[in-house]
DNA sequence: TGTACATCAGTGAACGCGCGTTCACTGATGTAC
DNA sequence: TGTACATCAGTGAACGCGCGTTCACTGATGTAC
């Protein structure tokens, strides 16, 4: 807990602990990744014995799939965001292939500009298509990348047999660059040239499909 | 060290403590990925007291950058033996998109049989591009890719213009898959089922390239 | 409106754990004579 | 071939650290009368 944070505190009940427990946890995993998010420290920063934490976690990895249904969260509403910017005087076809397109940007967006928050969204992987985490369309990042599928097949863009299991492939290839660009060999490259070489990447994905 | 190994000690001398410890080091990432390669348990299972590993290595991490070198080892022995099973009758055009098709599966294979070394052969990011880590052939990893790429040029399989930077849209979709079969949503598929997506995959690559 | 009381959020102290690492040491080895 | 000695691999003991978690507690809150 910041300094600002702790002078919300006028009697030694704290009031929303649990929130605040949440976005401690989110700011230490933003800054760290998974490992990072560590009772004690959420608590040190909370201005609250270690301890206290139970009253609203059961235990760490309680904590520690909150905050990893927030990061997934935060990943669909970045995809989101990114869909949303597209024109809206496109064909269908035209339409549909920008929005899968937008469903890639996004992902590897947010995984530069949030490498923590990224790797937490995929350290606890039975969240991936469970439930946590969604964005404003209720769907999580998955499930926006499944329906910009469904939505080409509709368009025309894609054939219907290959629209089964085309969101590994899609997913694997993102998926793959945004780690090689956060962890891997390619983290030296700079906004410019991460985006370049992702666009090539949905073109191969587009291409490929 | 197994009950075998430590037979070997006659004298309170160890012999080679330094392979010792690397090999059960490896054994740890095997079993645990990086962060189960543990000073006190490689020296406890090598049958020594925990200081004594600072004879043969810095500190942890050096021992760990060693396993590291090791598990990229083994993934380039398993893409080349996997390049080596290829029927040698193929018209160099068929020959060049095998020895990719092969890299690609030589590596998925490994991320799915060595989970753990896997993953410990890229906690170390630097290694990657780096010194460490050739099969017999003396190339890395990604020095397998590279080659088969360049061999699909001299083939006249890919365009020279589509050449530059094609290792990094290839291995973004390869090692994608690789970590959502072995840590994310698609874990629980066998054996056959991740061969077929694989293929499909690399199906992709190759049309999209 | 005022008092008695149950609830339960946060306290204070402590636990055991395993880790990496440092220190001064001992005693088997291999070399020089 | 035999002896003296320097080297240095492995020993034994200890350190401080931060972690997750458990326990019995206290005192502010909000409800029932």
């Amino acid at each position: 807990m910041t300094d600002g944070e702790s002078s919300r505190r006028d009697t030694y009940r704290h009031g929303d602990l649990r929130r605040t427990l949440l976005e401690v946890g989110i700011a230490l995993a933003r800054a760290g990744g998974p490992e990072a998010v560590v009772l004690r420290e959420a608590t040190r920063q909370a201005g609250v014995v270690p301890n206290a934490a139970y009253r609203h976690f059961a235990d760490r990895q309680a904590l520690l799939d909150a905050v990893c249904s927030a990061a997934l969260a935060a990943l669909a509403v970045a995809m989101e965001a990114e869909i949303a910017g597209l024109p809206h005087d496109d064909t269908p076809r035209d339409a549909a292939r920008a929005r899968l397109r937008a469903v890639g940007t996004g992902y590897l967006r947010f995984a530069q500009a949030e490498p923590g928050l990224f790797r937490t969204a995929f350290s606890v992987p039975d969240n991936l298509a469970g439930p946590g985490g969604t964005g404003a369309s209720g769907l999580t990042p998955f499930g926006l990348l499944s329906a910009a599928l469904d939505a080409l097949v509709a368009a025309g863009a894609l054939l219907p047999a290959r629209r089964p299991g085309a969101e590994f492939l899609a997913w694997s290839a993102v998926h793959g660059l945004a780690m090689l660009v956060i962890d891997g060999p390619l983290r030296s490259l700079d906004r410019t040239q991460t985006h370049d070489i992702g666009q090539r990447l949905l073109d191969m994905v587009e291409q490929g499909l």
